[in-house]
DNA sequence: TTCTTTTGCGCAATCGCTTGCTCTTTTTAG
DNA sequence: CTAAAAAGAGCAAGCGATTGCGCAAAAGAA
């Protein structure tokens, strides 16, 4: 399809023009189809560039209009198994909706708070919009994005509800999967988490707290442990557990939830038999177990797909709501019989 | 940092220029550094810059250089737990370099084969070069990207070898842990593997195949099944080799090893007493499993980062080297005691 | 038929930066 | 001390689009 022009480069609007002996102004409304222009001339142009395959450069169309069609999303350098297929599907999802909406979508890798990578971006007008990936207690890339007054969502919840965000319901889903374990009779639930400044971390814990408080039942706190930074920490605390009669052990997400089971199967401890176990997210990691576990199912894919078209509608100018929760699914399994 | 001009939008070359009682051309050579210019204005022009916090317009210098600094990671939107991994680490670091090298990263992820979302990334001259995550025989990206001759390299081999490409040295790595195998008396070793046209497949299944053929003993092909495109079909392929007196089974990859590892459970069958068990890739997904499996290791941090250095090289318009292949760790594990 | 609107299209400025060229000033060489 | 060479900085023409404005032609109103 290479033009008759000759040489290898490509095809500007104004070659376009020439050709078709018309104003670049008139290509330009042809395919934007913006201003005033006949149908007939529009065809014209329209067929031409279809037969040439011709594509207006979409940088000096950025620089014309200030409007990059590009977004970003920052996303953790995880390092545990358990965390890829979160943030890889939200990923896809945010993709899916970004290109059908004519955006493409940088991703940048950070680790800890360092802001600088997305500074430069901004700072290179290279973006219109951003989603974060995950949110922290006062979270550092929220703080700097809001003092810019730039555009964003974030996945995940934050104490500051004038910035948008787009969540699970972590609190209400792990309230209702510690409530059907209290259903069950189970009393002595022990919660093993991370007190690691997540926030998604924190609404998990309120959840488990939470169900406690609607069966107007007391938690025994003793049975709570939030230091489970290490997988160390993990096997010490699941020790400490095992000579208290508990009954079932909720885990913060599988990462914890792994580190419990090989230490149960290491004492040789049945499940369910023994002691019961739950997840508060399965990131299919676990599945791989030999044994299947109770966990919350939560859809990683939609919810890119709502951050994005909600970024998009906000870039478009339009309302978009504060806050938007996804549902969930309590998913029970042999772990938890 | 707002500029004493007032108002809200960003700082230009111009307003430096004018603030500075110099021209723009002196302001973009003390900033690029090329052309002819003193140290002291150079000074002068940088500490201002500095000071006000300006930035280039990364679109404007783009469209002036005929150049993005921008590249994009193309990778499928897997289903598979096992994947994600390799293609998440992958992306990390290529992040990194591209980072360090003053660049953005693109990511599209794909279904398919469908080449137009890439094609209008490159239309659209949105991207200087392309990294292929992953690459499968007659890859339609790979021939995309040659016909246009645009700059790209893949993860992953290729055929073709006038095409750029680094991967892992999967076919030595799993000729290695064959024969590791072979070395331990192990005579009765299936393959189970996928046909799926992911040439990475074919790599570990000739590797196999090499290490029967160096340690001069010739494989039982009815220990060998590629059909394992679904669990059951690997369920039924590990029902018949278990009456086929197999000493070991070799899984292509994590995927397959973990329906294998289930299945072997379900019918309690003691590994490694009564069964050895080895994957040709650590996802670190089985890491949960409760008994530690023999694998390979790869290093796909370190993939990502030396991909993402040779197209920049490239870019460069240094000389690269057409292949290059990776260092691979050989992991023994109980699965193989 | 004549005057007013509307429509279609081109001109040229603009977006913010890079860079070849020119002119002036300074430095170096002979 | 003078001529040639080098250095420093500005002018202006790009890069490839968008878009406000103006003019001529076509359509509609009186």
């Amino acid at each position: 399809m290479k033009d008759s022009i000759g040489g290898n480069k490509k095809m500007t609007i104004h070659d376009v023009a020439d050709q078709l002996g018309v104003s670049i102004s008139t290509v330009s409304r042809a395919i934007s189809g913006k201003g005033r222009i006949s149908s007939a001339t529009r065809k014209k142009v329209l067929d031409f560039i279809e037969a040439h395959d011709y594509h207006p450069n979409g940088i000096a169309k950025s620089l014309a209009q200030a409007k990059t069609n590009n977004i970003a999303m920052i996303i953790p350098e995880v390092k545990e198994v358990v965390a890829f297929p979160f943030f890889y599907m939200c990923m896809c999802g945010i993709n899916e909706v970004a290109q059908a909406r004519g955006y493409d979508m940088f991703v940048v890798t950070t680790s800890g708070k360092d802001t600088t990578r997305v500074k430069r971006l901004i700072d290179n007008n290279k973006v219109d919009g951003i989603i974060l990936g995950n949110t922290h207690k006062n979270d550092v890339f929220a703080r700097f994005l809001k003092s810019r007054n730039f555009p964003f969502v974030t996945i995940g919840s934050l104490e500051d509800d004038s910035v948008v965000q787009v969540d699970h319901d972590n609190k209400g889903a792990c309230r209702d999967l510690t409530t059907i374990l209290l259903s069950r009779k189970l009393r002595r639930i022990a919660y093993m988490g991370k007190a690691d400044n997540l926030i998604v971390n924190e609404e998990r814990y309120e959840g488990y707290l939470q169900a406690y408080k609607d069966n107007e039942l007391k938690v025994d706190m003793s049975l709570v442990s939030r230091d489970n930074m290490t997988d160390a920490m993990t096997r010490k605390n699941v020790d400490e557990l095992l000579k208290m009669n508990v009954d079932c052990i909720l885990c913060q997400d599988d990462a914890v939830c792994n580190v419990v089971l090989q230490e149960l199967r290491s004492r040789d401890i049945a499940i369910p038999e023994q002691m019961r176990v739950a997840s508060c997210h399965n990131s299919k990691v676990l599945d791989s177990y030999y044994i299947s576990i109770s966990s919350l199912k939560f859809d990683n894919t939609e919810i890119g797909r709502t951050a994005c078209n909600i970024l998009m509608d906000m870039l478009d100018g339009k309302e978009v709501p504060g806050k938007t929760q996804l549902d969930y699914e309590v998913v029970l399994k042999e772990s938890t019989k």
